[in-house]
DNA sequence: TATCAGTTTCGTACGCCGTAGCGTCTGCTG
DNA sequence: CAGCAGACGCTACGGCGTACGAAACTGATA
């Protein structure tokens, strides 16, 4: 597992194949098949590996793993900066793992032990809404679907310069066929000074979106007021 | 294009190869290379061409593409519903093609002609905000960013039991091992009455988090007020 | 009608991939 | 010491994307 993630952080996820994994070991191909049973699976703990790196407290070893409990000591200030804190922890994360993009994508976010862990934890802070359970899975995965959406917005754009070559280069040779001739036809009206104005692409709207979904949870838990305050 | 999409259609992503196009087409895998440099901008074709399949007519053939102006007339009610819509039917082109956001997770949003005009549309709702163009532009990620997370998790919700065997048997033969020892461990107190109880995974939660964003959205645009009225 | 440039198609080949099948070796258990 | 389970390796199969050069076909020109 540490080996598959190092090489998929240092080249990306599609430089993890078995034979791959199995030469930085060491080893020969088939040999890893004596652990798992399909790559799949070596992908499947790769995703739970990292999911260990999301406590809140840093010591993220082996040492502590044992008997005492852990994961809902209380989570300083209010629901809104504990989930802001942990997205931040997750946006991290990524940055430091960017397939993890690629395979939540496609095998869906991971069920192992760390991982698990790591959703009691967000519970533990949602819990303080005092919402009932149903309304508080629904305000997980609403939270969940946003992350995941940014989250694999940002790993992929700061995956794209990596592909191809400068992020401007591209916009200048990849988007004037399409972009110019719609534009200097007319047909863009709104998106056109958007690009041309700078508008678009700039500023980062990781936190502000976050903050009108909590508004909108706010709001729905204390509809006769304003939801200026914290609620409840 | 047309094959490749009709194989991604009804056997998946994975199953779009050259050779395997090239076969359908009654050719070999190397004529594909007349047309195009690379797979990835067959790929890149593909999804540009559903996003022909988002327009608010349902005439999506090749008849009037031609000179008369479109994609600017007024939409009916107010922005949040006209928004809605739009998510809607974005929503049903991901169940018709769930392949798309397996490309979008990688490849980004396309930027061909028809992806361009269908992002011009959102821009025409979002224009009766009345927001300066950098606002507009961050309402305008942070909405997408939301429906590419919950749609990548339908997607792939989706496409999970035509891998494995049911979902039932999934989480049987799956979650056993894992969940079942934290949770009698008694580490996962908030986890554990959501799994038991059937909160985890009931009932719909696409419109419900559309309209949390858009109540937090509308908020920011009146903030004194409640934002009980359609504002502005 | 004959020629020819240009396009389209194809056969072949290279180096990858995941993994099935099977033989070999090692070290622990009874 | 015998037996055996598990770790490990070799070989092979069918598939992938695509580079390269030859062949076949097209339409326009002499």
């Amino acid at each position: 597992m540490a080996a598959a993630i190092a090489i998929a952080d240092a080249e990306g996820l599609a430089a993890v194949s078995i034979r791959r994994v199995a030469t930085e070991l060491g080893a020969r191909a088939m040999t890893l098949y004596s652990y798992i049973e399909r790559k799949e699976d070596l992908l499947a703990l790769m995703l739970d590996e990292i999911a260990a790196e999301l406590r809140g407290d840093e010591l993220h070893g082996d040492e502590l793993r044992g008997d005492e409990l852990r994961g809902d000591e209380p989570v300083p200030g209010d629901w809104r900066e504990a989930l802001l804190d942990i997205a931040r922890r997750e946006r991290d994360l990524v940055r430091r793992h960017p397939w993890r993009m690629d395979l939540v994508a496609t095998r869906g976010v991971a069920v192992g032990p760390h991982a698990l862990r790591h959703v009691e934890r967000k519970l533990a802070v949602l819990a303080r809404l005092g919402a009932g359970p149903a309304a508080t899975w629904r305000f997980l995965a609403a939270y969940t679907d946003y992350m995941t959406g940014f989250l694999v917005r940002e790993a992929q754009e700061r995956a794209a310069p990596r592909r191809e070559g400068i992020s401007d280069a591209e916009r200048a040779a990849l988007a004037e066929p399409y972009v110019r001739e719609l534009v200097e036809r007319g047909e863009l009206p709104h998106l056109a000074p958007l690009i041309e104005g700078g508008a678009a692409g700039a500023g980062d709207t990781f936190e502000r979106g976050l903050r009108w979904l909590f508004d909108g949870i706010e709001r729905e838990l204390s509809p006769e007021r304003g939801g200026a305050g914290p609620g409840r």
